[in-house]
DNA sequence: TTTT
DNA sequence: TTTT
């Protein structure tokens, strides 16, 4: 059978990212991502939970804050659970598996003292391409 | 600000699509979806609701049923209301702006007499490119 | 079978937009649009051709120009064509379905005096999160 | 500046597939994709190169042949050389950073001693992957 | 609530 | 032929 899951969504973080650790010291990084709707006039946002396994999730963690404006690729989760009082309940949460991280045109309100990211967006080794002609 | 928003997803109708109207007679068609994860050894299966409008709607739930697969291109749509017990809900759900369908091979549960493929692929007139040299 | 077709890209125009009519007056625009590798330290870019049609075409032809940022959905086109030496030439272009237009964070370079295209897209202002509930 | 380059295509394979190493002994494996139009009551075809490297195009060059159907992700990818009579040239191909294979469809000149599939689509035996690990 |  |  055929199964494809892909979502692709760019907005802005609502919160600034929460990274925790599996029992196990995987590390998980959670994040609200709101997306302006495009083509409505009205002021219409579409928020989401999204969730960073890895050093996906560190980087994010380290370098991205609420406001920031983030592109994300992964994938759609659907989970269940039991509310308090005993009822199903479930959610629909995205698994990036890829992240761009957009600059900020003016960035006024960036409170420094942190990395910044001067709109580019190139963290991770290359050395494991140093053979690869492209 | 950069917004975007895009979903595709492959999977098999868990309900039969329903058509509805909208009190000034714009169709809508509702429909669950299951996705496999693949990738994963473990029995899991994403569920997904999807919304279609107008044409695509009707052309949906003309030609699918529950157990078709199809395949889903539309966008992520954030939703909240108030439950029975006065608390916020929200949901997470797609709607479709494009849908591609995935034939069922054998298609013994197939109910002959109604058109098979084709139907999805029709509505555009391809007179307009008559004159385009590719 | 199944069979699908989808690029993203998001870049900048490499030339002004040329927007050119079939002989039966259907509009066509096509751009260049250059996309930079990112996670590549060494200066690689992609370019491509993008050609849209239509109201799409014209609107692209009418507010953006070289250098601006966009970004393209659309399908990947297989074109082939006889050189003028007689030997067989093939080229793969995108055709765009769908465009957002980016905005450009300061807007120096930005001429005025031309439309900036006001609802449906683009630059939002940051402050709108401030008190987003979560 | 914002750049995205995002590919996904599903289709048949034009060719078994190619693998060949770097210098460094990298896998590189090469094969001809191709999707059919649809909306498109012609018989039109759109071709393309791809290219998988490591580990995936191991896994591809060892369960995958011509005529098999397949999705690919990856992304564009534009190159320059310089054709033998001086000129230069350029070529649009696809770099796939992620594929899944689709099942087998009619087949009528497939050599069997694998599993075959009834009917003019999809579905694909599970079995077939019971040894990939992934 | 759940599909192959 | 090439953009930030």
């Amino acid at each position: 059978m055929v199964s494809y899951n892909r979502v692709i969504l760019a907005g802005n973080l609502t919160r600034d990212p929460e990274l925790r650790f599996t029992q196990s010291g995987v590390p998980v990084c959670e994040f609200g991502l709101a997306v302006n709707r495009v083509r409505s006039k009205s002021e219409e946002v579409d928020f989401f939970d999204v969730t960073a396994w890895r050093e996906l999730g560190e980087t994010i963690a380290n370098y991205k804050k609420k406001g920031d404006p983030i592109l994300v690729e992964g994938r759609l989760q659907y989970r269940t659970w039991e509310a308090q009082d005993g009822s199903k309940r479930s959610k629909v949460d995205v698994v990036a598996d890829n992240v761009q991280f957009l600059g900020r045109g003016g960035g006024e309100g960036e409170g420094s003292g942190r990395p910044r990211r001067g709109g580019d967006d190139v963290e991770f080794s290359e050395k494991d391409f140093d053979d690869i002609p492209f």
